[in-house]
DNA sequence: ACCTGAACACCGTTCAAGT
DNA sequence: ACCTGAACACCGTTCAAGT
């Protein structure tokens, strides 16, 4: 299970945590993710070190803020995990990625971030062992290249997430994603043992 | 034909544009794309808004550091306009600038930059002409997808070079690169009327 | 324990004064 | 014309003092 980033007990420090996060999603949303920590704190209304005591780094509060759309993206990949169809499954939990990344202005920079920062991070944990299951399955079945891992591949869809984010047309996101599926189907001559 | 960024024609002018160009130069490759404008006007010997008289921005003192590799990546594509298979042409010369964006610290940014920024980026429009010809011939063999434009083509590759940049193993980024002319053939029942 | 504002350090940008 | 260092503004991080 993947577990959230602990929360403060005491009442005012967990309302404070609240309010720097309700602050920081507005914030994120409006300005993106390198919108000014202290704007943050003083729109919280709460002194700027207390951001920093509760979310060390910026990452850490990206991660904090979309903890729910990242929960709801392995909880996805869940459900996808016995569909009929393998490669399938993995290609539409790949697609709800790319959405939400663009969707969530910040979110794609943050699972960037996370797929290239330390193994340790929850949000890559996470988010990696969610896409892992969906892989292997469609590698099994013969359908999916096997030499890439589930790491390359969510660098690589957050990449075009990050490359086509705030373009007018949505259509142009679909197009490239379009173009990575096409190139993940197994070349001919390679198949797994299955 | 691209016209390189103007030089100064005083000579104490033209001696303190060369000099920034070289800190700038060696800053960027040790530091990466994000090296302090302060310390590459020191290290050049010069006042700082001397820097920021001859390079306004810094993607404009970027640019123009990289100045030769991306003349160098538009006269290769000349090269290769007239390849015999015009595909295959157009897949060198992307590998080409993947290569040279992971090699050059700072490149890809660059490229990737001007790609997203004003289409009067003497830059976006020397790569993009360039690649422009390459794409267009390989369309009209029915050899690549007639959906994709040039900039869409660039941002794809560059997102990949920094996706894989700074990554131990070179094969990672040829693996990706792989699926990504994977993915640019033409699918099935698509083909140019030529 | 937790909070706070002020202090500090850093970096980009502008400006008044020089040649 | 061009150069310069200082001034200014901005933002992240740390700290001494408070409760």
């Amino acid at each position: 299970m993947t577990r959230p980033p602990a929360r403060p007990r005491r009442a005012d420090a967990l309302r404070n945590y609240e309010r720097l996060l309700a602050a920081a999603a507005e914030a994120f949303a409006e300005h993106g993710p390198q919108a000014p920590l202290d704007d943050i704190a003083r729109a919280a209304g709460v002194g700027n070190a207390t951001l920093y005591r509760h979310f060390p780094t910026r990452q850490a509060l990206l991660e904090a803020v979309y903890h729910d759309h990242i929960q709801s993206l392995c909880r996805r990949a869940e459900d996808l995990a016995s569909a009929p169809q393998p490669a399938a499954a993995l290609m539409s939990w790949l697609k709800g990625v790319v959405a939400q990344g663009s969707a969530a202005h910040g979110l794609a920079a943050s699972l960037m971030a996370a797929m290239e920062g330390p193994a340790e991070s929850w949000c890559r944990k996470a988010v990696s062992d969610a896409g892992a299951a969906l892989l292997a399955r469609a590698q099994e079945a013969g359908e999916i290249r096997i030499d890439i891992t589930v790491r390359q591949l969510l660098k690589l869809v957050n990449a075009i997430a990050l490359a086509t984010e705030d373009e007018p047309k949505p259509e142009e996101a679909d197009l490239i994603f379009d173009i990575l599926l096409n190139g993940l189907r197994t070349p001919s001559g390679q198949r797994a043992e299955a």
